[in-house]
DNA sequence: TGCTATGGTCATTGGGCTAGACCATTGACC
DNA sequence: GGTCAATGGTCTAGCCCAATGACCATAGCA
């Protein structure tokens, strides 16, 4: 199919995981164009909002119909989305009054089989996505710091709120990209804000999530209120250092989910 | 038709010239989807490409047959993409032997109709890109300058040279897109590498190129030579403050001719 | 026991794209 | 001056995708 991704069962559709933020770093004219389904693109949308945490696992996607008339496309081109969704295990779609299409829980990284039919193979593709960011939140940050009106305060408090109110993983999800979008919005850049997006969606894409426990939600938790602080404050350079901090952290357990994976072929 | 452009005639048809710098910037399942056509696609394919440099006024695209092949679509649809181009004013198609279509000059910011029909009804989406591109090249600078090998220093040096040796408009255009990419490969990150060339080709689609005289040239040259030391000497601070200045002196240059265009209505 | 919101299915229709053949034009080369 | 090769111009047949619209099946709620 599309992408060399491959998540779901052993059978399931691969997913691209990469996107585009890789595009032209070749040859201008270069490849082969690849004309792409509408379902290929809805599933996209679908795939990134569940990775964003607009939907979360339990939710109900939006009917059929009414996702037909929002993307302004055929209920035919909806449904096949969906059902690939489906065949690939990130739904499970029921019947009747109050059916749908359910977000399954359990896309998580942590398999084995995750790591090694898709991390292992992209490794180097991944390692540049995590270096970007490396690179590019801090200077949004910064950015942040020195831009940011009352109003994106009372914004990226509020999100903080949020993350503490969060009690399991979900809500933790949910609110760290609401947390980091209003850190990103504070720079009043769309197209820093649409970047920031992007690269999150990618990684969460990849991921399914990153790796949760309690320690690593109080130490995000506290790196966010660090950063808060900073931002309140016009601490361009703080922030940007902070930023910097946290992302490496993630980073690196990432690296280290990898590695015991790999080594172990067992859960983390 | 697709996006808020209009460069061409008057009845020229309408070219999307921002891409998807900003996409996320809003709701992730946002918009309705827009099945692109395969001519759309390549007519952008054809004119990123103009933008970047890789033909220039002058030069002859690939033939059909050829095109058709390399981006695996049919004859049909290149013929379509390269029609609209030429009723767009872009290029001018000759038949017979050596026939083809070819590259016209003139989509040169300058025009009053250029400034007034597109520039200005977008100009806060140009805003956050020079905005975005003043961040994120400088860090990019920097990082080629931490991470480059003498193989990167090589490939600068030698886009520095043709960018000495280039003597016209055209010239100076694809060696300096050659020069930033050079710059921007010795991060050896490919998702670096993309978003530069991403940006500069939107840039580039916006002005037609940037303004262009003798004067600007040598600066450029001169600031182009800096930011080559700077990297040969792993100078990453320095780097990032040469990069910044390079491209604030582009924005002003812009707003300059913005200003000067707006105000007079008549040709730089 | 309906009623309603949902997914499931189907037939029809239109459009976009492909594939391939053939025509028309031009300039270079012999 | 003729020939020929490379190129754009045109046409047709066919396929596949997607839109449309109707209807069926199922499940929960009042």
């Amino acid at each position: 199919m599309r992408g060399p991704g491959g998540v779901g069962g052993s059978a399931g559709p691969d997913l691209d995981m990469f996107g585009e933020l890789d595009r032209n770093a070749a040859t201008p004219l270069g490849d082969r164009l690849v004309t792409r389904n509408v379902a290929d693109q809805i599933v996209d949308r679908l795939v990134t909002a569940v990775a964003l945490g607009v939907y979360v696992p339990g939710q109900r996607l939006p009917a059929e119909r009414d996702l037909a008339e929002m993307l302004g496309v055929s209920r035919t081109g909806v449904r096949e989305a969906l059902h690939r969704l489906a065949e690939a295990g990130y739904t499970e779609v029921r019947r009747g009054r109050h059916g749908g299409s359910f977000v399954l829980s359990g896309w998580g990284p942590g398999s084995a089989e995750m790591v090694g039919r898709h991390l292992l193979p992209n490794w180097d593709r991944f390692e540049a996505l995590f270096d970007a960011r490396r690179l590019i939140e801090p200077m949004i940050a910064r950015t942040a710091a020195e831009r940011r009106t009352k109003a994106d305060v009372r914004a990226v408090r509020s999100a903080l709120a949020q993350y503490s109110e969060a009690g399991d993983r979900e809500g933790s999800r949910r609110a760290d990209e609401l947390f980091h979008r209003s850190v990103a919005s504070a720079t009043h850049n769309p197209v820093l804000v649409g970047l920031s997006t992007q690269i999150r969606s990618r990684v969460s894409l990849n991921l399914g999530a990153e790796p949760y426990t309690a320690r690593i939600r109080d130490k995000a938790a506290h790196q966010h209120e660090q950063l808060a602080v900073a931002i309140d404050a016009r601490d361009a350079t703080l922030a940007a250092s902070i930023a910097g901090e946290h992302f490496v952290l993630t980073e690196r357990m990432i690296r280290d989910l990898v590695r015991r994976v790999r080594k172990e072929g067992g859960e983390p």
